[in-house]
DNA sequence: TTAGGGTTAG
C-alpha cells in the first residue's frame, strides 16, 4: 500500500528536455509511437508548454498524422504560435486539401494574427492548387499590405500561382518587379510560360536567363527542353543537350532524361532518343513509357512493344499511362489484334482500371482500321461517359473509311457535348463533301454561322538555321512568299507527271475544281515544304510540324515530293509523325 | 522548428 501511493502522489515526471529530446528521435525512426509520447506529455503535466506541443503537433505532421495535431491546435493553451498555424497551412496545402488551406489562411487574418513570409510561400500554392486566381489575388493585396513582396520566395510563389491560374500577365509583372533574381524564380517563369503553352516567350526568358548569368539547373533544362519539343526545335534541343553534358554540375537525371528523350522524339529524331534512354545511368517507369510513346508517334509498333517487353522483363511494373503509350502505338499502325490482346492483359493481368484515355485508344484502333462497328460498340458498352475527343476520332473514321450515316449519329452526339468546337461541324462538312453531298455541306456551313464558329486556322512551322518559320494557309507575310509559291507550284506540276491526282475532298467549299486545286496548294504544310526546300541543301532532312491533322490529300503529294526531290520529310501533326521517304510514309497511310 | 521552380499519354 505504501509503495503505491507513492507513486500515486508522485508520478514519474519526465522533463520537458526529454520530452522533446524523445519527440525528435520519434519523429525520425518511429513515428508510430508518437502517441506513446503524447500520453508522457499528458501524464507529466506539460500540456501547457506551449513548444512542447508545438514540435508534438509539428512531428504528427510530418509523419502526416493529422487528425492529433488539429486537436492540439484546436485547444492550444492561449494562442498557437506564428509557426503552428503555418504547419497547419503547409500541411492542407501538401495534401491537396487546397480549400482547407486557404480557408486558415483567411481565418488567421480574421483573427489578425501576424503573417510572415513562410505564411505566403505555403498558402499560395494553395490557391495554384485551387486554381483560384481569386483568392490568390486576395492573399496577394494582403502580402502587399505587410510588405513582403520583394521576398524572393514570396514573389517566385507568386509567379507560380499566377502561371497555374493561368494569368500569366500577372505573373510577369510581379517577375518584372523583383530587381534579383535566382535561378528558382526563373524556372517559375519559364515552367509558367511552357505550361501556358507560350514556348516563344519561355525561350525568351530562357535566353535571358543564361544572358545575366543565372545559372540553370535541372528543373531549367526540364521546362526549356518541352518548349524545344512543342517548337519541333531540334538544333536549339541539341544545343541545350550539349549544354548539359558540357556543365560540371547538371547530370542525366530521371526528369532531364524523360525530358531528352521526349524532346528528339518529338523532334522528329527517334534515334537520339534512344541514344538517350541506352546512356542513362538510372531509368525509371518514366524513362521507358516517354520511349514506348516515341515510337508509338514515329510509328514504330514494332520498337514499342519489343521495348514493353523488355521494361518487364527488367523488373519495371507498367501504369496505365505506359499502356496508352502501347495502346496508341499499336492503333496508329492497323495492329487491331496485338492491341485487342495488350488491353486483355492490362485488364486482366496488372488489374488496371482502364479510363476513357485507353478505350480512346481502342476506338480509334477498330475506326483506323475501318471496324466501326466495333469501335462504336467500344464507346457504347464501356460504363464510362464518351468526351468529344473519343467521338471525334470515331468521327475522323468515319471519314477516313466514308460512313455518312454513322458520322452525323456521332456528330449529333459530340455536337451536344461540345456545341461550340467549330472543328466538328468542319469534319462533319468534309465527310459529306466527300460524299459530294452539298445539301449536307451548306447545312454544317449556315449552322456554324449561326453560332458565329470560325475554325482556329492551321499552321506549320520549321526550323531552319535555329529559327522557326511559321505559315498559316495561304499565307503570304514571308519575305520569300513569291520565292515560296514559285517551288511550290513548280513542285505540284512535277508530282503530276509523276502520277500524283489532286484529292480535293478536303476542300471544304463547293466551288469548281480549279479554285478547289488553289485551296489545297495554299496548305500551310505545302507552303512550309516549299520553303524547306528552298532554303536547305540536298540531302538536308526537312522537320515540319502542324498544329492540325495531315489532310489526305498533302500527305499523298508529300510522298510524290519525298520521291522527286529525294528529300526526307519528317511531318509531325497534332497526332503524330509522318516520315516521308522515296515516295512512302511510315505511318503506312494510317493516320 | 517552416520556403520557391521539374519528367511520360490523349
Amino acid at each position: 500500500m505504501k509503495c503505491f501511493d507513492l507513486m500515486w502522489k508522485k508520478p514519474a515526471v519526465e522533463s520537458v528536455n526529454g520530452l522533446l529530446i524523445q519527440i525528435q528521435q520519434c519523429s525520425i525512426s518511429s513515428p508510430r509511437t508518437l502517441p506513446l509520447i503524447h500520453a508522457r506529455i499528458i501524464k507529466s503535466h506539460c500540456l501547457q508548454d506551449g513548444f512542447l506541443l508545438t514540435r508534438l503537433a509539428h512531428a504528427y505532421l510530418t509523419s502526416d498524422t493529422p487528425a492529433p495535431a488539429k486537436r492540439i491546435f484546436t485547444h492550444f493553451p492561449k494562442k498557437p504560435p506564428l509557426f503552428l498555424w503555418n504547419e497547419m497551412i503547409k500541411w492542407y496545402s501538401r495534401n491537396r486539401c487546397f480549400r482547407e488551406s486557404i480557408d486558415l489562411y483567411y481565418l488567421m487574418a480574421s483573427m489578425g494574427v501576424r503573417r510572415n513570409e513562410f505564411t505566403f510561400t505555403f498558402v499560395l500554392p494553395a490557391c495554384a492548387g485551387a486554381r483560384s486566381v481569386l483568392d490568390g489575388r486576395i492573399v496577394h493585396v494582403d502580402l502587399v499590405k505587410i510588405g513582403y513582396e520583394r521576398n524572393v520566395f514570396v514573389a517566385t510563389a507568386l509567379v507560380d500561382m499566377y502561371c497555374k491560374c493561368g494569368e500569366i500577365g500577372l505573373a510577369r509583372k510581379v517577375f518584372d518587379d523583383v530587381s534579383s533574381k535566382g535561378t528558382a524564380i526563373f524556372n517559375a517563369m519559364v515552367s509558367g510560360y511552357v505550361n501556358n503553352n507560350e514556348h516563344g516567350m519561355a525561350m525568351a526568358v530562357f535566353d535571358s536567363m543564361q544572358n545575366s548569368g543565372v545559372v540553370s539547373d535541372a528543373i531549367t533544362m526540364v521546362s526549356i527542353l518541352q518548349s524545344c519539343a512543342s517548337l519541333g526545335a531540334l538544333r536549339r534541343g541539341r544545343m541545350i543537350h550539349d549544354q548539359i553534358q558540357r556543365s560540371s554540375h547538371l547530370d542525366i537525371n530521371v526528369y532531364i532524361g524523360a525530358a531528352l528523350i521526349n524532346m528528339y522524339a518529338r523532334c522528329g529524331s527517334i534515334e537520339d532518343s534512344r541514344k538517350v534512354f541506352d546512356e542513362m545511368p538510372d531509368r525509371d517507369l518514366i524513362s521507358w513509357t516517354t520511349l514506348i510513346s516515341g515510337y508509338g508517334m514515329h510509328g514504330l509498333a514494332k520498337n514499342a512493344e519489343s521495348l514493353f517487353t523488355q521494361m518487364i522483363n527488367s523488373g519495371i511494373k507498367p501504369d496505365a499511362v505506359a499502356f496508352v503509350g502501347i495502346l496508341s502505338s499499336f492503333g496508329h499502325c492497323g495492329m487491331v489484334d496485338i492491341g485487342q490482346n495488350y488491353f486483355h492483359r492490362m485488364t486482366k493481368e496488372y488489374r488496371i482500371e482502364p479510363t476513357l484515355e485507353h478505350y480512346s485508344c481502342m476506338v480509334d484502333m477498330f475506326g483506323r482500321a475501318g471496324k466501326l462497328d466495333e469501335a462504336e460498340e467500344v464507346i457504347r458498352t464501356m460504363g464510362v461517359a464518351p468526351d468529344s475527343g473519343i467521338l471525334g476520332s470515331l468521327l475522323n473514321s468515319c471519314k477516313l473509311h466514308l460512313n455518312v450515316q454513322v458520322a452525323e449519329r456521332i456528330t449529333e452526339h459530340i455536337l451536344s457535348i461540345d456545341p461550340e468546337n467549330a472543328g466538328w461541324y468542319v469534319l462533319m462538312s468534309n465527310i459529306y463533301a466527300t460524299a459530294k453531298n452539298w445539301n449536307g455541306v451548306t447545312k454544317m456551313r449556315v449552322l456554324m454561322k449561326e453560332k458565329n464558329l470560325i475554325k482556329p486556322p492551321g499552321w506549320s512551322s520549321i526550323e531552319i538555321n535555329g529559327e522557326i518559320h511559321s505559315f498559316l494557309v495561304f499565307d503570304q507575310r514571308h519575305p520569300d512568299s513569291t520565292a515560296i509559291y514559285d517551288v511550290m507550284r513548280n513542285l505540284e506540276s512535277r508530282i503530276r507527271i509523276e502520277g500524283y491526282v489532286p484529292d480535293t475532298s478536303c476542300v471544304l467549299r463547293n466551288v469548281g475544281e480549279d479554285l478547289k486545286l488553289d485551296m489545297l496548294c495554299g496548305h500551310s504544310e505545302r507552303l512550309a515544304i516549299a520553303f524547306g526546300i528552298l532554303r536547305t541543301g540536298e540531302g538536308e532532312v526537312l522537320r515540319i510540324m502542324k498544329n492540325l491533322r495531315v489532310c489526305l490529300d498533302c500527305h499523298t503529294a508529300t510522298k510524290f515530293i519525298s520521291r522527286i526531290t529525294g528529300r526526307e520529310i519528317i511531318l509531325r501533326d497534332s497526332k503524330r509523325f509522318h516520315h516521308f521517304k522515296d515516295g512512302s510514309c511510315s505511318c503506312g497511310d494510317y493516320w
